[in-house]
DNA sequence: AAAATATTTAACAAAAATGTTAATCAAAAA
DNA sequence: TTTTTGATTAACATTTTTGTTAAATATTTT
């Protein structure tokens, strides 16, 4: 519906983008998507071929997301505390945006060994071996942080950031929350985490 | 295959959860899981009536098997430190030869809002909020760890355990590991959670 | 062993989903 | 304005998957 002006193969991609990382329906069939988008089912297959290829070309863009993620703490000279600081913040804001994006990723991945997408995540690679860690290591040496290797560092912050969002259906049926309770719940989680992260000296 | 002895529904169902929770392969068809079960795809309708009821049988195991993970830290009278010890063991040990369990168990919770599943959450929800609450909070006091509320130390304790397993196949990616060193670095991670989650006091 | 019951199978039917085509409509180029 | 090209549609065809049935086989009961 959105607007006729906007490119049609750009309106059925963001609507699959929405209806997969928004709203976790992974099964979603193409007529689905077609009615959500406004147009007709034939259209996925002139723009897309196939139902495949659509869903190849929205995993792309997924992991783009994760990679422009990741690049952002990388790109902009600011200090490390400040770096996690916003990265947790950036985490936590596209988690709350797109909850089922990762899951989706992980799903997808097991369907398909998709030889397109690996390049995707070379780049990913790169950015979190050749740049992050060196700079974990670097706060070690300093004693910013507790001796720990960059991956498991990596891990840690990965995990408190993006687990609570990734189950957020488990989470809220056993804790009881309604969708207002669990968002306070995940932003009050960045002081804990940078808590967790980094040594209290470094913080104050 | 296993056993002709094996009662035919029984072998149906672990074969499904098999295929589901070690392998991932949401969108088996019937005629996949009957294909690796060794039986004509008709019994699974003899015995599950449609795929939509053994889906649902599955998912109820998937939720009790949670359950009993954590009922069994609740129930043992160890010390706190030693039950998070062996949470973290169990976690861990559960997460490595069921990788998928919590990613079905959500996407599964997504697309049906099963009423039969709730009351296997609400056991889960008690076990958390009226048995193991009262005790992280006993812990603050003694001072053996931070302050902060159960629900998030509950939180942390499960990112930090389960958060690297669910994303396995991302994170074998991303930091491209094999099996083994993927393995190891789950295994090295109890020592680190530990140590995150304990004061060092409380440790030593 | 015969009868009754439960399990298993193959063959069929129905439904759901994807993919294709040719005709229509709209926009841009000639 | 006609021609040409690109976008859109409906109608159809194919494939995939699920669900049903009645017959065949095995098992248990009498």
């Amino acid at each position: 519906m959105a607007g006729k002006d906007i490119q049609t193969e750009i309106h059925i991609r963001e609507t699959a983008k929405k209806i997969f990382f928004k709203e976790g329906r992974f099964n979603a069939t193409t007529q689905e998507i077609a009615n959500e988008a406004g147009v007709n089912r034939a259209l996925i297959h002139y723009y897309f071929r196939s139902r495949d290829l659509l869903f190849e070309a929205v995993l792309k863009d997924g992991i783009d997301m994760m990679h422009v993620k990741i690049q952002s703490i990388m790109a902009t000279d600011i200090s490390f505390r400040e770096k996690i600081s916003r990265f947790i913040d950036l985490v936590t804001q596209e988690a709350l945006d797109f909850p089922y994006l990762e899951t989706f990723i992980i799903t997808a991945l097991n369907e398909k060994e998709q030889s397109l997408i690996l390049n995707s995540f070379d780049k990913i690679k790169t950015e979190v071996v050749d740049v992050f860690a060196p700079k974990v290591e670097a706060e070690i040496a300093l004693g910013t942080i507790e001796p720990i290797t960059a991956t498991q560092f990596m891990i840690n912050l990965l995990s408190l950031c993006t687990y609570p969002v990734v189950s957020k259906a488990l989470i809220q049926k056993v804790f009881d929350l309604n969708e207002e309770a669990f968002r306070q719940l995940i932003l009050e989680r960045k002081e804990i985490i940078l808590n967790i992260l980094l040594k209290k000296k470094a913080i104050e």
